[in-house]
Parts: structure tokens; sequence; C-alpha cells
DNA sequence: CACCCGATGACAACAAGCTGCCACCTCGGC
DNA sequence: GCCGAGGTGGCAGCTTGTTGTCATCGGGTG
């Protein structure tokens, strides 16, 4: 039983001061899984984490972020973004809850923000390789199930109405058309409009296309 | 800057001795995510955790496991998992790979298996809050998007062979039936039977919804 | 009011999908 | 060889889905 290498620092200076020089070693790796990018009260302490992993030199360096949809909510962070997918990092959105800020660099250090307790926020650094294993693997299933930035903003979100909605679930739920459209208190004609206008709306060929993109899209719960 | 509550031992005999009691001292959550069941080399120390848990009382504890397929693979390990189920704890299966074992007591303790290395294995034991905390959320994350295990077993998970894979992608693609037969080298009637087979094996009552299922069960990739 | 517009619904014609039936072929066992 | 099982394909008839056309209705607008 030995104790291990884990200290816990108290606000951004103190992180900075103590573990900055991590940052600056990233030599092939760097993920982080956050709910959004307001983990740094200051955005001086941004700065100067920014400033230490550009100065590491990025080539060679596979970047990863796993955030929520809050993280995609004002223009700043969504610029942020962009310059991350522009520099080759790669972007994910869970629609489940996430830490408030986890990072691991190189598969070897790993650091947690605390909760946004009143004060200045607790980090923890460790260089466990049990841990920041564990935790690694953790954020490869949350990422293996997350959606693609590019997919979630771009792709289409077709921002469907009510209507559409209904006919989505009516089709999800095996009707044929005459009996989706009683239920919608629709003619069968009208019905057969939305659904023609819903795969348009998704670029779908086929009903089993529509069925896919409107999964993949999670427009189904 | 404070060393915090980290210690690492040896082997599973180590482990029962030193961290056995927090088993039994389980209030309310009990989760834990692995590839398999197989962390504890010894039955035994299974039994003597296995008694631990049991003799903390059930009632009133949430218990989650987040698995892997190779979990499923052995008779035994699906027995445990039954066994599980019954006594009210929820199983899910990620297709991902996840870490040797993770495992969080109350959301307040951790405990992480080291890689299966020659020699006793290590675990790690932390009550750091916002280690335990940040991992909380990311198993979090992983499990909500991770299948459970009842839709994932009798569901279906068609095993589908290569013949059925095409068929599928075909669909996918949007194709007519025409078009897909023609491309499949097969007739239109016998691509038919693939699809109403298929259908079948998804339960679907129409294209959509297969398509639906199909995405959901991940067959597409 | 007359007018236009968009949404709806009825009808029709056609395309696509679904299934039962039967004939054919191939393979393996007798 | 003979037989049966299982996979395949053609055909037919039916259901379902797709689309165009047209009449209708109701709500603005001039």
């Amino acid at each position: 039983m030995a104790a291990d290498e884990v200290i816990t620092v108290r606000g951004d200076a103190e992180l900075v001061a103590r573990a900055g020089h991590l940052f600056a070693g990233v030599r092939h790796e760097f993920v982080c899984a956050a709910r959004d990018l307001n983990t740094w009260s200051q955005p001086e302490a941004r700065h100067a984490i920014n400033g230490r992993l550009r100065a590491g030199g990025t080539a060679g360096v596979t970047v990863r972020k796993l955030l929520t949809p809050a993280a995609l909510a004002d223009e700043v962070s969504r610029r942020h973004l962009d310059h991350v997918t522009a520099a080759g990092g790669r972007v994910r959105i869970s629609s489940a809850p996430l830490p408030h800020e986890t990072i691991i660099i190189d598969g070897r250090v790993m650091i947690l923000a605390g909760p946004d307790a009143p004060g200045p926020r607790e980090f923890t650094v460790t260089t466990s390789a049990a841990l920041v294993g564990g935790v690694h693997a953790l954020f490869l299933a949350a990422w293996d199930n997350a959606a693609d930035v590019a997919g979630y903003l771009s792709g289409d979100r077709p921002h469907l109405d009510d209507d559409e909605r209904a006919v989505l679930r009516a089709l999800g739920a095996g009707y044929t058309d005459e009996t989706a459209a009683r239920r919608l208190g629709l003619s069968v004609r009208t019905y057969r409009r939305r659904v023609a206008e819903l795969m348009a709306a998704l670029e779908a060929d086929s009903r089993f296309q529509a069925g896919l993109r409107a999964g993949e899209l999670g427009l189904t719960g």
C-alpha cells in the first residue's frame, strides 16, 4: 500500500502555477470532458493555458473535447470550438451531463475540476496509472456514444414542430398510413404529404432511410 | 495544495482486508463499470465481497453495472447478471471498451482496478470528492448511452451475417428494391424475402420502423 | 365584396412493396 | 439413382406508398 501521486490545488492561479507545465508537455493526446467551456473563472487562466498548449506545438497531438449542448449556447464558445476543429481537434456533444472538467494528457496525467462551489475552485491532479487509465476508458465509452459536433450542428436538426413530431411518432409506431392518418385526424393524402415533407427534410430517399436518419438525429425520444 | 486520500493496494486479498468494509457500508448506490466479471482472480475474493455487500443489506441501494458484451459470453456471468437484475439492480451493455473495473460507492468512494499485469493486480482506492464526482459523471455519460441488458439480449442483436448486412446497407442507401437486388446479384423476389426476414428479426412492422431499430442497435456502421 | 393564397382532402394513376404459390436447382443422405 | 430439405426465382394478386391534378375552404388584403 502506498500513497499515490495526487495533489489538490485551489483556484485557477495555483493550478497554472503548479501544473501549467503539464499543458506544455503534451506529446500525442489531449482529451477533455466538460459541461461547457466556462471552467476557468478568470479569462487569464484560460489564456495562460492556451499559451502553454501552443508553446508545446500541436503537431501530432490529437485533441478531443466532449461537451454538452450547453457549450454551444453562446457565440464565444462556438467560435472557440471552430478554432479547435479547424486545428484538427475533434469535438463531440453528449446528451448526458458531464463533469465540470476532466482533462487527460497523454494518458498519463489527469486534471479534474471540482464542483463550482463558493470560493476558489478545487482542481485535482493525478498521475496514478490506474486512475488515469480507468477514467480514460470511461471517457472513451462516453465519447463513442456522443455525436460529432458537425453532425449535431450543421447536419440538420430540422427543427420539427409538433405536427411533424406526431407524424414521426406514427411512423415509428409502425402504423399504416391509413391508421396513422385516422389517429392524427388527417386525410391519408395529407398525412402522406407530411411524410413526404419529413423525408425531404431528412434528405431520405426511402422510408427506411428516413427511419435511420431520425434515429441518428435522436428525433424519436 | 494537499496530498489526497488515495491508496494503492496489491492483490485481491489486500483489497478485501483494507477496503472490504467499504462494500458493507453501501448506503444508497453501488455502481461499477467493467469489461467483464472476471476482475477477481480468486473466487474467494468475490465471495468475500458479495458477502460484505449482502451483510450491509440491499434495501434502498441502487445497483448499476455497466459492462461490455464480453460479460455475456459465458453462462456463469449471465447467471450472475440475472441475479443482479432479479435483485433490482440494473445492468447495461456498452459497445465501447471499458476499464478493467471501476467501482463507485455512494458517490464517495471509488475503487479502480489496474491493468491485468503479471503479479497481483493493483487496486486504487480514493475518496477525493473531485475525483469521485468527476468519474461518476463520466460513468453516467457512458451509462446513458448504453443499452439495457434486457434489450440487448432478448431484444435481438440478431447476429447478422454478411448477406443481411448487405441488405441493410442497401436499404440504408435508399435504393429501390429493384436497384438493390441488381446490386446484390439477387432477384427482386429474394431481396424482398431478405428484407422481410430482416424486419421480422427486428420486430418491425414497417420499413421506417426497421430503419429506426437498425439505427438504435447500431447495425449501420 | 372580389381576390388571392395556402392548406386540405378527394380521386386517380402509377410505382413500390408484400406474399402465396409453384417450379427449379443443389446438396447431402439413403 | 432416388428422395427430401432448403434456398432461389418467376408470376400473380393484393396492399401500401407516391404523386399529380383539381375542387374546396378559410383567412387575409385591397
